[in-house]
DNA sequence: TCTTTCGTACGAAAAATTTCCTACCTTTAA
DNA sequence: TTAAAGGTAGGAAATTTTTCGTACGAAAGA
């Protein structure tokens, strides 16, 4: 794949693991990779340090993460607000699998029997929320 | 990976072309390889017949797909219906950005400027039907 | 019948993603 | 001042996913 489409405002998608290394960025803010690694391997799996620091070059390279090397230890964060990345993926899963309709999205949320009824209490008061200032 | 877990009610998360693939008999209903091909190559991109073909016996090893080849020309069907295999992407994509909640992508789909006035007065009204019979 | 067309099976190559080894530099602590 | 700890860079290997070439059998047409 020579020249990937940007995902609609994202400059390229994430794979699996970049997405891994992004939810903890966001969770923890900036961080080293020592940081990011450490989060991994108590969160999410365990992984070498040197993976975590090729991956997150990778992602440097790719535009997905800026980093500040002043330091010599290199602290990187998202080149995008993590809102703006979450929409586009959003965005793309609705139009994949609901041709764009996010309505039915919400639909299929609706009648998920796993959709707890807190989950489905709070999505009604967002609704209501928004018939207030129609 | 030798034993991946299956994804929740899923026997396997279905790859990228998968997917593809996936949609295809969702649309048309079961098929023969040639004429998932021929719709792949109309409707997504240019792909060979015989990769294809190994995709989709590859679904059917992985119990993706099943099949029947009473005749010649073996007819292939998802495993899985349509609703369940997406239920449990959508499920999993809550899981992974939204920790679970799904009322908070539903919020994002509301703030969402790209999200259409039409999409969200359809929302509103499921809303609304919800609240009828609580 | 013979040839062309269309089907499956299988293996391997290619591409994309992920992992980690090795080398080497800097800082810290003994 | 030396050893240990911890950092980056880069290449190569491993894994996963995707693509397709080749072989070969069945069906259809000439």
């Amino acid at each position: 794949m020579k020249d990937k489409k940007d995902i609609h405002q994202l400059r390229a998608e994430p794979t699996k693991s970049e997405l891994e290394i992004l939810k903890v960025l966001w969770e923890i803010g900036p961080s080293t990779v020592r940081q990011v690694n450490d989060k991994l391997n108590e969160q999410t799996r365990a992984v070498q340090y040197t993976s975590t620091l090729k991956l997150m070059q990778i992602m440097q390279d790719k535009g997905l993460l800026k980093r500040d090397d002043t330091n010599m230890k290199h602290v990187y964060s998202p080149a995008e607000p993590e809102l703006k990345t979450k929409n586009a993926l959003l965005e793309k899963f609705v139009d994949n699998l609901y041709n764009g309709s996010a309505s039915s999205l919400v639909m299929q949320l609706l009648g998920n029997k796993k959709t707890k009824k807190k989950e489905l209490q709070a999505i009604k008061e967002l609704l209501n929320k928004m018939d207030a200032n129609k």
